[in-house]
Parts: structure tokens; sequence; C-alpha cells
DNA sequence: TAGATTGTTAATCGATTAACAATC
DNA sequence: TAGATTGTTAATCGATTAACAATC
């Protein structure tokens, strides 16, 4: 049974989070836990981790002992839809792109890429990581046929929104761009930025206070 | 001349967008742009540019006209440190470790992987990319020699705190951690997540709305 | 001058945290 | 019962947005 609700993008941020967290204590063979007790481990307030969890999970907590553990992993799970996968195509067989291609941790996640896209000759028809690469003309029908409605982008910045475009004309609902530019999509689509850059200004900032300091 | 502040993490991460945008305006041979013109074409609050902009530019804009496009782009390149390289180094050659080796962008954000430690024996002493590959036991060896202070950690999950505890020792201030857990730092130390799981969840719930609407 | 844009101050909005009664 | 924990309501905090005078 899943909750129909929406979290907030922080809220939903923080569920792998706590995924990781439970799947370790119940590695420990500890069947309860208190919110307060996940909270100290991932450095969070009680009482957050206490909304996010009756925002999605149907079990209650039961006042001085907590939660089960097993009833929180698979309303977690369940939620981010780790229990039914979603298939994906990826457009862009560059060294990230191979990457993510190699990546079978994401099967874990629900997430199954199944075929892949570039316009270079010479890596198309090839097979990296047992999925196919087509030439960027087959992406329309090949989405079309199979349903796709996830998209990864991995090509260089200049090439992107023209890869958002087919994207959008081949049903796709959910992008996932790697590159460090700003998609226009209709409204009903969804981007998800993978910005690398700007989590590198993060520990650039950091690191020049850190210098800053130790003159 | 670089401004002394901190940006808010929010405020960080619109940089590299405000920094695309503006070197997308300077190609078309536009000179000088007003704050509301970035805001338009970035989804932005017109305030919100403005007040990041006087955050760490030196330049003021002139009313009625805008800014000078030149100005802040070096501004911008300047605080972000695109134009003084951080040297960093990578553990784990997998997959992706691999393909963060390859990147060569990289080098444009002020970043430049110097060296990858592994504990593979197949992969130590082998050159990717034209970065070595050295056993992981010389890792707190070449940080001190070389004044290293940023590491990037892409190994799996559990091997993850280990390499975190690795780089404390050795001097490193800044972590970028790809392994989807919380890692346990002194307080001078700064982690950067970079989450592939809790994006996809943004995904996922997104294209659960999307289906259900069309039931 | 008139009008567009800047930059500051105040208002709004939403997420997080604090306070506290209810429960086992 | 006493004490720990839950879950709700109110307060706080900080980022974003609105209002508006200053400027070219």
């Amino acid at each position: 049974m899943k909750k129909d609700v929406n979290l907030t993008v922080q809220a939903l941020q923080r569920m792998p989070y706590y995924l990781q967290c439970l799947r370790k204590v119940k590695e420990n063979g500890i069947q309860i836990v208190s919110a307060t007790a996940i909270a100290n481990e991932l450095n969070l307030n009680d009482v957050l981790v206490r909304k996010d969890i009756s925002m999605i999970c149907t079990t209650k907590g039961k006042p001085k002992t907590g939660f089960i553990v097993d009833e929180l992993i698979e309303n977690i799970e369940d939620y981010l839809g780790y229990n039914n996968t979603m298939d994906a195509i990826l457009v862009g067989v560059g060294s990230l792109g191979k990457a993510l291609l190699g990546n079978s941790e994401f099967n874990k996640f629900g997430l199954n890429i199944i075929a892949a896209f570039d316009i270079d000759e010479d890596i198309i028809n090839q097979v990296i990581c047992g999925k196919k690469v087509f030439a960027i003309e087959k992406l329309q029908n090949l989405c079309e046929r199979m349903h796709i409605h996830i998209g990864i982008i991995t090509v260089p910045a200049e090439f992107a929104q023209e890869v958002a475009d087919k994207f959008v004309n081949s049903g796709i609902k959910a992008i996932w761009n790697f590159a460090l530019i700003k998609l226009s999509v209709p409204e009903d689509v969804l981007v998800q930025n993978e910005n690398l850059a700007a989590s590198l200004a993060v520990l650039s900032q950091h690191l020049r206070n850190e210098m800053d300091e130790n003159k």
C-alpha cells in the first residue's frame, strides 16, 4: 500500500538517507527504531524525521518504542519506486554516458536503462555494458514503441536542448540532465539537473575559507 | 579583485547558470545585460538575480542600462575559482571513477584531478586518461607532499567512511562524495554529496504523478 | 523629461524547529 | 506509575518576492 502524496524536494532527497540508515540498523539485527535514533545518526532534527515518516508511511509509531524497521524500509522503497523499475534511455555515449550505462547500482534504485543513442558512427551498433547504442534517428520510434518516459542527457551542453526537444516529441515526461544548461520544456515535463559545476562551486568556496583562516 | 563573502548554497548553485547564460549572451555580441533579462532567461526572479550579483561582483549596475557582461563573467569566474585550479585526488577507479578521471570539462571549472587510488592490484600502476592509479597506501604521503585539499570518493558505500577517514588524516578539507552514505568528518571538513539516488527519487515521484493523471 | 533599471527595505512564504499534550 | 517517544500546533528562521525611491 502506497501513500499518494507529494513530498517537498527536500524531504524526497532525505529519503535515500533514511533508507541507507534503516538498512544498516536492520543489518545489526535491530527490529524497532525511534525517530530520535535516526535523527541522531543522520544529524537531523527528530521532529523532521517523524514528519517525513508520517508523510509516506502507513505505519504509525508507538510511543516509547518507535517504528518497526522492516515496515519503514518497505514503505520508503515503495514510495521511491524501488520495487517496480522504470525504463529509461540515455543519449550521449561519452565517458559520463558510459559510466552511467555501466552503473549496475541504478537497478537497485528502480532505474533500468534499456538503450543508448549517439550520433557517432563509430559507436552506433556497439553494445556497451549489455546496452545497445542506436542512431539518434531511432529515438522517437523506440520510445513510443516501448513506452519510455525517462530520458537521460549526457551530451555536451550545446546539444542538450536539441536532445530535450526530441525527448518531448517522443513522449518523455522526466529528463535527467547532466549538461550544464537550463533546458526549456513544457510544463508537464520535469527536468532534474545534475549540476556537477554547482557542487564544485560549493567545494571551492569552502576551501577558500579554510585557506583564508589558516593565513 | 575578489569579494570575500560567503554565499548561501542556493545562491552558489545558481552561479554556474548565470555564467552559462552570460557566456551565451556574450557569444551573441551583446555587451550589456540587465538583471531582468538574465532572470527571464533562467526563470528566476529579477530581484534575486540582482542580489546575487551584488553579493559577489565589484561592478555596480547602471540604472536603465544594466551590467557589463564581461565584468560579470570575470567576477563570477573569479568567485568560483575557475581561474586558479584546485588539485584533487580520486579514490575508487570503477566505472564512475573512470568517467570522472576522463572528464576534461572539470578543468574549465578549476578542478584538476592529479592522481587516483584503488585497492585492486590489476588497476594499480595503470594510467587512465593520463592519470596514474596508485595503491591506497600511498594516499597520505602524496596528499601531504603535494598539499592536496580536495578528495573525491567513488568507492562503494561500505568503504566510503574508511576512505573519508584516510582523507581527514591526510589533510583533506573538502570531500566530493559520490557514495550514498552520510560521512562523519570533523567540523572543518566539508562533504559535498552527489546523491544520484535522490535525483532519481525526484524523477520517480514526478513520473508517478504524470501516470496517475492520465489514468 | 519620461521610462527603464538598479538597489534597498519591508512583506511574504515555506521549511525547520520548539513546545507540549497524548500514549504506551 | 514514571519516563520515553509520538504526533500536532505554534514559533522561528531564512530565503524569496514585493514595493518603492534613486538614478541615468
